[in-house]
DNA sequence: GTCTTGCAGTTACTGATGGGAAGCAGGTAT
DNA sequence: ATACCTGCTTCCCATCAGTAACTGCAAGAC
């Protein structure tokens, strides 16, 4: 990887972008948020997504501390996953670029389709 | 891509996220946020891109109203993008982003290599 | 002339990877 | 004994990010 070795030479910045692109990692990130949750219930909550997804983003976020994962003494061990106070700050400084999307989503989609129109 | 579809489904946001994810993109944003700039003159600065990358990415950036691209009546043609004031305030929205990833990147990276030593 | 250089890309290919389907190991309920 | 829960893992394929090489054009350089 060349080009992402020099990009990521450049930017250390990239390594969290990387996980900020990553869809699912937002959208665990913010269900977590809201309370503690096991992996099938997360994998029921989150539409679509596969246990393999869940469980590779599951293993991302708990690799960069934005996660805990503990495995419970139940009957059948279930797996609780919690977020990190680290977690929750990045769910905050993500607020700010959500607001952004929301406020231009609607222009974004309107020059989409404009270029598209002049493209096509 | 059906769990792609189901994610942008369950969240308009993910486009942005999407924008955001892609290495180039913030790169090119943050050059051109300096000043408007050429092509092959992106091409230089910017360490490790290639020609079609960086067309691919100017064209995302476009498409979204992110950027201008100006066909200059020169000799050779020239082609100058400038950043725009929707592109502006979204570099403006990153700012939260990258200064939270500055400020945990040495805790992240802790985190990693404890993970992967426990693992490996 | 013709040869190189710079302009702004496009085309052709390829290696990595994102992601779904299906399976696995172990338990409980019926 | 079979069927379903738990939390994953393995296999495989399509997509795509990215590189190398090419295009067409004009202005010098020699």
């Amino acid at each position: 990887m060349p080009a992402r070795h020099a990009a990521r030479h450049a930017c250390p910045i990239r390594d969290v972008l990387d996980r900020v692109g990553d869809a699912w990692s937002v959208l665990v990130l913010a269900e977590l948020e809201k309370e503690p949750c096991r992996f099938n219930a997360l994998g029921r909550v989150i539409e679509g997504i596969s246990p393999r997804m869940l469980a590779v983003t599951l293993r991302h976020l708990d690799r960069d501390g934005l996660v805990t994962r503990k495995v419970l003494d139940t009957k059948p061990p279930q797996v609780e996953y919690a977020i990190t106070a680290r977690g929750r700050s990045l769910h905050g400084a993500l607020g700010g670029l959500v607001d952004w999307a929301a406020r231009h989503q609607d222009d974004i989609n309107a020059s989409r389709r404009r270029f598209d129109t002049m493209v096509g």
